[in-house]
DNA sequence: ACAGGTATAATTGTATACAATAATACAAAG
DNA sequence: CTTTGTATTATTGTATACAATTATACCTGT
């Protein structure tokens, strides 16, 4: 997002990455070394590193055959959003708490940015800020651990949120649960933040695992 | 614990990093691929493999200088029980919820020999036999994403547990907690396993976070 | 037609050679 | 003595060669 990820195997990770959580190939489909390689224009080593990289966050699995594709299924989305309603609100307790004043405005600006392309009906970038927003407040919170914990949780529910933001009518229901959550942050008030994140983390498990 | 990592790369990783958990290496210290290869005969493909992993899991930092240890800092480790006290208990329900009758004879097995080396007072075996009751548990809990969360703050707990179970009252204690969560999980009470989970982890917290 | 076995090919695992970059030491100039 | 520039060294990044294992295809015998 803000790294600089310069290394050809980082770049190979984060395309890879993107490309399975974006559900460019579907679970169980077999890809090999040799054929990333020609796809991807770099030697085995980039590649290799990357795929086992994916293979401890069980997005793919490794195997004598070649790279299978485990991606994210129903389950474990309501499962991270189970997870993610426990612990979010701690990012934002702790956000309450510890933000600095650089963070705050890294904040208002992702928010107003989002406010923008919500106008515009933009669903790409409105998603992309959400995804920033959210990030900013897990690194807001000073936790290496938390946010090495809701990270993964968070990118692996991309695909689906996807759909969400696309809805015009939740879109703009997040915005204001954003709006409502910042305001607690900036208001050093660590219960309203948490309260606001709890609120918010379930409205969008409920949207999003509509019929699921 | 049970699985079959037989390449060199993973025997690199479990190694590294039970050697940075355990203490071995200071953290800011700063290792090279070279000084790992000759530690452990091997050549730097398989190093560099497991340094990777270790960086994505923020054991470590890759630099231009070498590997530099990061470890597990007190604050990690106050962090780390503030989350488990979040989302154990949700392990503990689901465990109650599908454990399968083999699941529950495993958790029973490893309690029991916990109990007996804490007759023992065999400190080594106890924390072993702790950290897999607690990874039976996620694993009886049936979600991938619960589990891949809950093992990682558990593993960086380790070294900390350490000392814990040395403590025999408190060995004693946890060992009770544990009996009395298994017994909520063979009664497929969710809500009393939850509950006893919360104890158990509040309790464990505030014997390691003493004077942290 | 089917079963079994053998050779071939495909795939990952490992080691090493080479490239690029950055840190370090050292020397020279002021 | 300090600073600056340069050469050397140390380190990681990348590509490729080689090994080992396993899946696949094919062929042969019954």
């Amino acid at each position: 997002m803000e790294h600089k990820n310069v290394s050809l195997a980082d770049q190979v990770f984060e395309r890879l990455e993107a490309e399975i959580l974006g559900g460019k190939y579907a679970r169980g489909e077999m890809l090999t070394e040799l054929k990333l390689c020609a796809d991807m224009g770099v030697s085995r080593t980039p590649i290799r590193e990357a795929a086992h990289r994916l293979a401890q966050e069980h997005l793919v699995e490794i195997t004598t055959k070649g790279i299978s594709v485990l991606g994210v299924t129903d389950k474990d989305l309501i499962d991270i959003y189970d997870i993610r309603l426990r612990i979010e609100g701690m990012a934002a307790a702790l956000a309450a708490k510890n933000a600095t004043a650089e963070q705050l405005a890294e904040l208002k600006e992702a928010l107003e940015l989002q406010e923008f392309y919500e106008t515009k009906k933009d669903a790409e970038r409105i998603r992309y800020m959400d995804s920033r927003f959210h990030e900013l407040i897990y690194r807001a919170a000073g936790s290496v651990v938390l946010y090495d914990t809701l990270v993964p949780l968070h990118k692996k529910a991309q695909k689906y949120r996807k759909a969400s933001v696309e809805n015009h009518s939740r879109a703009h229901a997040s915005l204001e649960e954003h709006q409502a959550l910042l305001a607690a942050v900036c208001d050093r008030d660590a219960e309203r933040a948490e309260a606001a994140m709890r609120t918010h983390v379930q409205n969008a498990k409920n949207h999003i695992t509509k019929g699921k």
